[in-house]
DNA sequence: CCATGATCGAACCGATCGGTACGATCACGC
DNA sequence: GCGTGATCGTACCGATCGGTTCGATCATGG
């Protein structure tokens, strides 16, 4: 693996540990409630580095969010996967590390909505976008699996009740959400 | 109807203007995408003005929030009413209505919501944690018509579709989305 | 052992923000 | 016709923002 050449740290380290800590509270506290000042604080960096590895706060928003699309897609694809090959326990899986996630103490919904209810900028917008895009494939291949007459209507279903369950268990907290998410959802598939 | 007096025009009205307007604009640019200034300027009104009817911008933005769960909770529960007895009715007339607000030019998805993104402060989330409440309270309220077994559960569901369909019309397009949502309502209502 | 380059900390910049203050209008009720 | 009060336009305030610059530090590779 090819290391830094002539400097104390490895920049590709730096740049990490920024776009972790940078991950974090703007997910806590929002894009525009944390400065930069006040980030490269938290991250222990200074405004400096910070502009070494980001050209502008927004070229830093733009790598955060695409790197949380990329861990929760991934996160997700990963438990459909591990649940083997029928579509209904691929579904529950997905829904199950839904329900999960909506329990952690820092969950704050979905942090690819939030960023486009914030920044009307159509480059968020369209990461956004593009996110909700992998989504529905995901479920679109459960629903094809699953032998649905029209798997790409039931796909966009599962879409809303998936993006629909998140907004709930942000603003109603988590009880029994994603519970009534997951029946919600296996009755979609295996209806009609 | 008691009116204003040694004035030149009617307060209440011109403190109505500043909120129609304020509606209008935070809802197309977002809360914090418009500043004061600008807002006055678009309303046609001086800062003066607008601070002599809202102690902050905070306030304002409360009043609006508020304003705008009381027209939009209105808004559904007269679609329910205007479809009569029948709750399949009523819950495809709600999302009727839902599929009628997506293909409008200026949706820009849940104005509620979409400020709880934006603002993590408490009082905002609160208005739309109520919000969501009423949603809530008219289709339980559907639910248990149509004798459903559990219907705080499908209440529930029915919720975060209608959540979730704002949410994937706002980022996917109006397309099919109402259609699929109106659906997929109808039958969770009508299982098992 | 010295040049390199990543980093720090702090000062600095211009712009914008929410909010206030002031003098000038202007229309009504007394 | 005169005072009252709502309004306007503008200037202003302090704070914060995103972003830049500069001198100092420090570990490493040549």
């Amino acid at each position: 693996m090819p290391v830094a050449k002539g400097s104390t740290v490895d920049p590709a380290r730096t740049r990490a540990a920024i776009l972790g800590a940078a991950t974090r509270v703007f997910y806590e506290r929002g894009l525009d409630g944390v400065g930069v000042a006040e980030l490269c604080g938290v991250i222990g960096v200074s405004k400096e580095t910070l502009y070494r590895h980001f050209a502008t706060k927004d070229a830093l928003v733009d790598a955060v969010l695409e790197l949380r699309s990329e861990r929760v897609t991934r996160w997700l694809s990963d438990a459909a996967e591990s649940a083997g090959p029928d579509p209904a326990a691929r579904l529950a899986a997905v829904f199950d590390a839904l329900r999960q996630w909506y329990s952690e103490p820092t969950f704050r919904g979905c942090a690819l909505v939030n960023a486009a209810a914030q920044h009307h900028a159509p480059r968020v917008r369209a990461i956004t976008s593009r996110h909700l895009d992998k989504h529905l494939a995901l479920l679109t291949d459960i629903a094809r699996r699953a032998a649905c007459p029209a798997p790409v209507a039931v796909g966009r279903q599962l879409l809303m009740l998936l993006e629909g369950a998140t907004i709930v268990a942000d603003q109603h907290g988590a009880d029994a959400v994603g519970d009534h998410a997951r029946t919600a959802a296996l009755a979609l598939l295996t209806r009609s």
